[in-house]
DNA sequence: AGCCTAACTGAACATTCAGTCAGGCACAAG
DNA sequence: CTTGTGCCTGACTGAATGTTCAGTTAGGCT
């Protein structure tokens, strides 16, 4: 059935099976969609998806460029005006982007190529944003400084490929708008502002760490 | 080529093919793994498969239960000796399991629904653990202590299944022995003793959570 | 020896897939 | 009216996949 598409769907066969692709790549992966499906939901004939991407593969990096660059163009401007409270934060512009952060999880479950560069980029960002966020007093500061904020990023990217655990143990919506994803923030804002080790940890976890550095 | 066994392997053909089917499936995916090839890994043939587990999906159920249930196991043990440093900690007890990590990484990627059970179970394991660990002082209280452990697990599960990531940002190999993933240590350790927040900032992030609670 | 069972195989099977091909249809340009 | 020129389609192909099936081999038991 296309329920993709309203019945009177004027947009061009084109824009349809870009859409039909990206939804259903987001949530069966591209291994678990074929082109049949994908043309069905379009209501539109196989042929034509090739006719107009070349192959399945074309169609992939049509759908990758598509959504990772809005994201990537969100980061941007979210970099430009100085946002930095939560990385998270950089991708919930919500609205006509609402299947960014599902093909954003099931890429990056995937391992797909395309993502890699992404993730490159939200990593030199992040790591530049908070050092900024240091030097202003928003953020304390570190003695690993990059690598405490790839953890970050890692974890923030991590809880996105989750999120259906998310959803299922918190009952947070992290594809959503902001009200959903309440229970998570209170957690992460929990372990962010006061940490997690007592002082009498920090002694032990510090000498597990130095231990492992003179092992190597 | 049968890359997976040594010239002479006096393993039943059971094993080598379960052996094989792991390793493949860790790193291809049960989509993109065919019998074929995992008969030719264990130098079998491809309806031995068949005939000693039914059919793929009854192959993937007994690598699901063959590596699921080692970590629960291990999860277990570690629950009972009341180690409770790091979640991660908990499956890495490497040697012959050197297979269990990659092979969760990519159930947890691709949604399996057996790793669902295994999550919720580790999700009362550490729920559970952390309430003990406030109690005898290693882990600082918490407004909130059921999501930050549940986040904290995310985070650490989150952090496996995009280990290749985490490889290529921080050179840190999570699916291998302690000493590889100092500089994984380096940046969580750093978040989860002195947290991230200073103290101009915890207002401001209180005050929108709150603002948050009172929208919805 | 005869028998039974489990391990194992090669060949064939039906299905599904991505991709090809020849052509229809509408509409604008000459 | 004729000639394109995109958009689009149904019928088709070759390759790959999971599964079935008839049969072979080996070893233990009576």
């Amino acid at each position: 059935m296309d329920a993709a598409s309203t019945p009177a769907d004027d947009r061009t066969g084109r824009e349809r099976i870009l859409d039909a692709a990206i939804r259903r790549f987001a949530d069966q992966g591209v291994d678990g969609t074929s082109l049949r499906t994908i043309a069905a939901d379009a209501g539109v004939s196989q042929a034509l998806i090739v006719h107009h991407f070349g192959s399945k593969e074309g169609l992939r990096e049509a759908c990758d460029t598509h959504i990772l660059g809005a994201i990537r163009a969100q980061m941007r401007q979210a970099a430009a005006e100085g946002r930095d409270l939560d990385v998270l934060e950089t991708f919930r512009r919500r609205q006509e982007h609402a299947a960014a952060l599902p093909y954003l999880a099931r890429s990056l479950a995937e391992g797909a190529p395309s993502v890699v560069a992404l993730v490159d980029e939200l990593a030199d960002e992040t790591v530049r944003a908070m050092a900024d966020g240091v030097e202003n007093g928003t953020y304390v500061p570190s003695e690993h400084p990059r690598e405490r904020a790839l953890v970050l990023l890692i974890w923030s990217l991590g809880a996105i490929a989750l999120h259906d655990h998310v959803r299922r143990l918190l009952g947070a919506d992290l594809t959503g708008d902001p009200a959903g994803l309440l229970p998570y923030l209170r957690g992460a804002t929990d372990l962010l502002t006061d940490g997690l080790f007592s002082e009498a940890l920090r002694d032990r976890v510090r000498d597990a760490i130095t231990q492992l550095e003179q092992e190597r």
